[in-house]
DNA sequence: CCTGGACTGCATCTTTCGATGTACCGCGAG
DNA sequence: CTCGCGGTACATCGAAAGATGCAGTCCAGG
């Protein structure tokens, strides 16, 4: 039985929903929430598997929503609109939704998308499944020079160091903020440079950047 | 009436998507190739909405296929494979692809993706969609920062420059390449610096990152 | 215990960077 | 014409970054 949370702040189009998932036997609806400070409360105490969210929501919006439902762990959310808008596409998968749907879906997908999303796979509208692989395929490749591993080299301090680099720090802001002097900071600077065979901070900020800090 | 050419070395396999594309009455498999430069060369001649493109194939593999056909605005193409590795999958859709499924997607659900891509939309398989929802997500979103219009307010010589300082290169390496001295290369430096507001050409580095180079 | 290695820390010295002042060229407005 | 302006160019000088040498700490093995 996949146990559902129904977050959406028109009650007509809340009990549309609800009925929809009610046909389906395998699927429990075991709460309702009317905006989404009150689905997030309710994730937390009911711990559906799924979390079925509306974009557009008073108090706490259902992006914002999602990420904090992703965040702490309590469900899969499967995000619904009816704009496909890019803002609310892309803000909502980076949240961490497993899903996208429109609300021109009809019944038989939507329980089909929940059941999908419960077995932890993912399901994106197919009307934004181009402009996500679009947006996907503009971003840069990881780059062979960006491999994650020639982090392994670096210590701790190191790291730190180079994260702060990767900000466009200088030396003085980087001491004060670790916390230390600036001549130890060069040393840092010095070493990883050494160890990644890079010139000079300019190409390790690079690094930094390819590497997401 | 949607018009298929389908690109698949075992012939068994193609025999079977063939037989699942002729039971759809809106389906018209007008051709059929066993690797991926006859894929390419029958979508040259006969011009079809759609190829249904294998991933591992002789002579020509599917992601290459994909992206000249992609390339030449010759067809849509909707990847399939067996192997749902992530270098295929990310290759595929970089390469341009307008899906992606695994080959053990049922007839119905084949037919209907070929539907939906050849509507102009796009279709990832569930099982991929997650993956590529948090490849996605892993990416930096574009900062406002990363404003390609603030490049409008510097000269030719200082994008030049920029563009230099973003790839790591020292004042003497940019004044080697652009052929000036290494106190003029400072001079645009410096003033690129001051109209985009940075502090360092570690900042102008990161900041050239972020729009490209 | 103590010894060697890895990590972190600081001080000194050279190189590079960046700010600033100045000069030349081309071009359009007056 | 000549004046002003924007782009490009170079030299000088104080401020940073980077290389190098060395010391203290912690820990694993002998």
């Amino acid at each position: 039985m996949i146990r559902v949370l129904v977050a959406e702040d028109q009650s007509a189009v809340r009990a549309g929903l609800v009925l929809i998932l009610r046909s389906a036997p395998d699927i429990e609806v075991v709460g309702e929430a009317g905006d989404g400070e009150q689905a997030v409360a309710l994730a937390r105490e009911l711990r559906p598997d799924l979390v079925l969210m509306d974009v557009q929501m008073p108090r706490l919006d259902g992006v914002s929503a999602t990420r904090q439902v992703v965040g702490e762990g309590l469900a899969d959310v499967l995000v619904l609109t009816t704009f496909d808008l890019d803002e609310y596409v892309f803000g909502a998968l980076r949240a961490g939704a497993a899903g996208f749907l429109l609300k021109n879906t009809d019944a038989k997908d939507l329980i089909a998308s929940v059941r999908t999303v419960a077995r932890g796979e993912g399901i994106v509208a197919p009307a934004v499944t181009r402009r996500l692989i679009a947006e996907f395929a503009a971003k840069p490749a990881r780059r062979a020079t960006a491999d994650p591993a020639v982090l392994d080299s670096l210590t701790r301090r190191e790291r730190e160091v180079l994260s702060c680099v990767g900000e466009g720090l200088s030396n003085a802001d980087i001491a004060a903020r670790l916390d230390m002097a600036e001549a130890t900071v060069k040393t840092h600077v010095s070493r990883l440079l050494g160890k990644l065979e890079l010139r000079s901070r300019v190409q390790a900020a690079v690094l930094a950047q390819e590497l997401g800090l």
